[in-house]
Order: C-alpha cells, then structure tokens, then sequence
DNA sequence: CGGCTTCTTGAACGAGCGCTCTAAAATTGA
DNA sequence: TCAATTTTAGAGCGCTCGTTCAAGAAGCCG
C-alpha cells in the first residue's frame, strides 16, 4: 500500500519483496514458531530494528507471508481449478493431481505453507491458532460451497453430503502435503491423488 | 523393568504411573513442544528433579509416553483392527469407522496424540524430528504389509499400487485427526471414513 | 545406632526467545 | 544550510525454556 509515497527520511537500504520472499521460505521450511527471528534477520539481510518497522512484529510479518503465498502461483493453483473448472469433479480431480506434482517439486520447500505453518503452531498462541483455524475452515467452506453448486446443477447425488465430502478432500490434500514433507515422490503422490478420486460419489464425468 | 525391585534408599513419594498418565494427557492436547517441563511438574505433581531422575529428560519423557500410549485401548485400535478382521477391507473399514468415534470423544484429548504430538514439533530438534517421522513410516509400512496380503489372497487386484493405498489411508486418518481437534463431531467423521472407504479399489467384502 | 543409598526440594544456570532502545546515517523540504 | 524525518546498526531488555545442583529427608542394612 504505502510503497512508492512520500519520501522524506532517510531511504529503505534492502527491497522488501526480496525480504518478504525470504521470510517466506522460511517460514515455509520450518514453520510458524520454528522460525525465529534471528534466523529471520539473518535471512533477510537486515536487522530487527529494521524488521520490526517493516513488518510490524513476527505475527504481522507471518500472516503478511501468508496472505503473499496465497497470490503467488505455488498458492493460489487450489483458486484457480475451482475457478476454471466447468465441473466440480473437475475441480478437484486437477487440485490433487496439480497438488501431487506441486507439493514435492524441489523448486520450493515441500508440501503446502499453510498446511505445513499451521502443524508448527502450538496452543499457547492463540491468536496464531485462531488465525490457522480460520484459514482451513475458510478453504473448507470455498470446497463446500462449490461442492453444493454441483449438487444443485445435479452433477452429484441428493444424497451426498457436500460438508463431509469438502472435509474429505481437505484431509487427503493435508495428507499429500504430509507425505510430501516426508519424501514421497510426485508419482507416489498422484497415484494417492486418483485412489482419493475415486471416491467421489456419482458417475465421474 | 525396574519396578518393585531392589528397595534400597528413600521411596518414591508419587504414583509413576499416575504421573506418566498426567504428562500423556498434556502431551495429548499440547503437543511436544507447546508443552514445558514446568507445566509437566506441576500437572504431575513433582518437581523438576523427580521427572529428571525417573524419567531422564523431557525428550525420554515423551517417548515412554508415546509407548505407553500405543499400549492403551485407545492408542491400539488400529493394530487391533488389523489383527482381529480378516479381511483387509474389514480391517481398514473398521479403523476408519472406530477412528471417527474414538478421536473426538470427550473423554480424552481429541484426535490421535501420535499424530497431533507429531504436528507440533519443529524441525529444530532433528532427533525427535527422526523419532516421529519413523513413527509414521512404521504405521506406513504396517498399512502395506496388510494390504499386500491381501493383494496375496486375491482380495486386492494386482494393479492396485499397495503403497499408494497406505499412504492414502495413513493420509485421510491424519486428516480425521486434524479435523476432530478443530471440533468435528463423531457423525461428520464417520461420513468422511465412508467416503474414503469408497475408494477401495475392487469389489468389497 | 550409623552408614549407605536413593529421592525430594528449591534455587539457580546458561541459552535462546521476541522485541525495544539509542545513537548515528541518509534523505527530504524549506 | 539546517531542521525534520526515517532507517540503520547493534547492544541489550525481560522472560521462559530445559536442565542441573547442593542440601536435607527417608528408607534400607549391618
């Protein structure tokens, strides 16, 4: 928002898109409260004075980092297939085979950030808890809601309930990103990714 | 191995056993390293040299914990399943059914505390990384042993990748787990383990 | 009883944490 | 040129963490 205004004072030596990026492997790799802020620093090349009137504090600099992986394209591919997709089999069935090949590309660290951040947070911050807690029930409502957009347009049953199918694909999704983080190969992964499809509950189209 | 032995020097003034119960539940609901040695004395009743001298640190804490815990009822389910049905679609069909009442049952801390102890330790500690991550591949390997038997007895079509059914299971459990600490009730999950049963891949039994 | 051994208590250690503060440096508008 | 403004570097704040230690207490054995 502020960037590129009023430029009184003494000029920002470091690029703060560069800096937010390394934050953002970072906290990738290691989650939330793994992180800290020394290893920050040290990753971003500037020091915590300059952090902390950048970014605000450690929690600002994560969501910040979060809401930034949720634009980039690594992010946002979950977005995009159910907005491209004509189908909702579609949808789902390009996420987990899209994720199968995103999650263990070494080009970035393994398997989802927000999966991944949020399984670092404990109990005793609650704001972070509440944050992460939000952030999947958010992405499970959008599966829901797109889910019941099926059913209405009778691609799926009546019968089927779009709230414990949504809940199902967000567990196999969180599972593929799990296996990730342990080594498993993109193959391996979409092999699960089609075993998971299979469950869906109407003729596939 | 220790107890009731040699009785020589002062007695133990606390219940060991009431005290490792104490700490699993902790562990259950905080994870590892959410969870302090000061909270862990004073749930347990002790002080730090106590937990020092009968347990070794917090890290020998936590894995007799964890064995301890594989031995209950709840924290055997899934071995048990496995060995009683005698098919493996019996056997994972049961898991999944019995994982979707016992994890959010209010008698305990939600969800598999293997699974959420997993989930909050950071990639600081490399031991307890290693320990963890042998736990689920453990899990892993036992899933596909059992299937491959049944790929054996003609239950399972040859093409059926074994390992990507395991991980596929192991995968939409941890999701049961994670869905279950955030507050889903028994009947949602038993949908979703219906679901993920559906993607057994020949004819059920 | 007097050793011997083991456990308990409570204080304290060093290290690391997130974060703040001060003084100097770099840029602006007047 | 000079005051105002902003950023920088680097030390250091208070706190919590896991762990240890010294001294005393409580039981055994001879």
């Amino acid at each position: 928002m502020t960037d590129t205004r009023a430029k009184r004072g003494r000029p920002r030596a470091f690029d703060r898109a560069a800096a937010l990026t390394a934050a953002t492997r970072l906290f990738w790799e290691r989650g939330y409260e793994a992180t800290s802020v020394g290893e920050l620093t040290e990753a971003m090349g500037i020091r915590p004075g300059s952090l902390y009137a950048a970014f605000g504090d450690k929690k600002s600099l994560f969501k910040e980092v979060v809401d930034n992986y949720g634009r980039s394209p690594v992010g946002a591919f979950v977005r995009v297939a159910l907005e491209e997709e004509p189908t909702a089999f579609a949808a789902f069935a390009r996420i987990l085979r899209e994720a199968a090949v995103i999650y263990p590309d070494p080009a970035h660290p393994a398997g989802c950030l927000t999966i991944s951040a949020a399984t670092n947070v404990t109990t005793q911050d609650a704001d972070m808890q509440a944050f992460l807690r939000d952030l999947r029930n958010a992405n499970l409502a959008v599966f829901e809601a797109r889910l019941r957009t099926a059913q209405r347009a009778g691609e799926l049953p009546e019968a089927a309930g779009t709230r414990a199918l949504a809940a199902y694909f967000g567990a196999v999704i969180q599972g593929m990103s799990q296996r990730a983080r342990d080594g498993a190969t993109a193959a391996e992964l979409t092999e699960t990714a089609e075993l998971a499809l299979a469950a869906w509950p109407a003729e596939r189209r």
